[in-house]
DNA sequence: ATAACATGAAACCATAAGGTTTTATGTTGT
DNA sequence: ACAACATAAAACCTTATGGTTTCATGTTAT
């Protein structure tokens, strides 16, 4: 299988529980920096940091405003990772189709 | 949004891109662990770690015969993350739905 | 029986990842 | 103007991760 889209970022900020749970919460609506770290225990910057590597995902984009930073859903990208797991799909599907072939050859 | 499933070491598998070229290579066939080895350029213990990890996300499943084994993907557990990503689809949609709303409103 | 084979397991290493604290920078409300 | 605010950036720490080499264990073919 050829990767066409960079999904290796993708995956990798699909990978921590975090920053899962901030997809969750900005799928609720875009919120700044501040106000999501405000719902979890650790620190801002760590916050900062996850944000950081979701964007480089391309699965939130920023907006500058003031001095706040609006951090939104980008939920095209959650579509490069489910492209690609649903690639195999058909795999599954033919291997199925292939076994039910045989066991109605055996009748 | 509560993870039913124990989806984390399944998208922990999906991180990394010699697991997910594992994969591919295993929608092809079920195949040993010798077999894969020869495909990568890294030594063997470092793919049977990765298959390891593979297996506790339930993407792989594994058959001793032998002296051998025999590694097969488990296209199931490709459907826990999918899930999971399909999920944001409502939301998305709906705040399309919203938004054309809007459009059509100021019409 | 025994040599070649397929693999697991352990010990080890370098780097990446996730976190912290501290310091600096631009923004906003009064 | 200036204090409070929202955030970035840097330095640092600990643990996880991906890899290696070496050694042990069970299996198969001759």
């Amino acid at each position: 299988m050829i990767e066409s889209a960079p999904v290796q970022p993708v995956f990798r900020a699909l990978a921590d529980p975090t920053r899962r749970e901030i997809i969750s919460m900005l799928a609720a609506g875009a919120r700044p920096v501040g106000d999501i770290a405000a719902a979890f225990d650790i620190t801002r910057p760590a916050i900062a940091k996850h944000l950081r590597i979701l964007e480089d995902g391309g699965l939130i984009s920023v907006e500058v405003k003031g001095r706040e930073r609006i951090n939104r859903l980008n939920p095209q990208a959650l579509k490069t990772a489910s492209d690609w797991l649903n690639y195999f799909d058909g795999f599954w599907d033919e291997r199925l189709a292939k076994l039910k072939t045989v066991v109605e050859d055996k009748k």
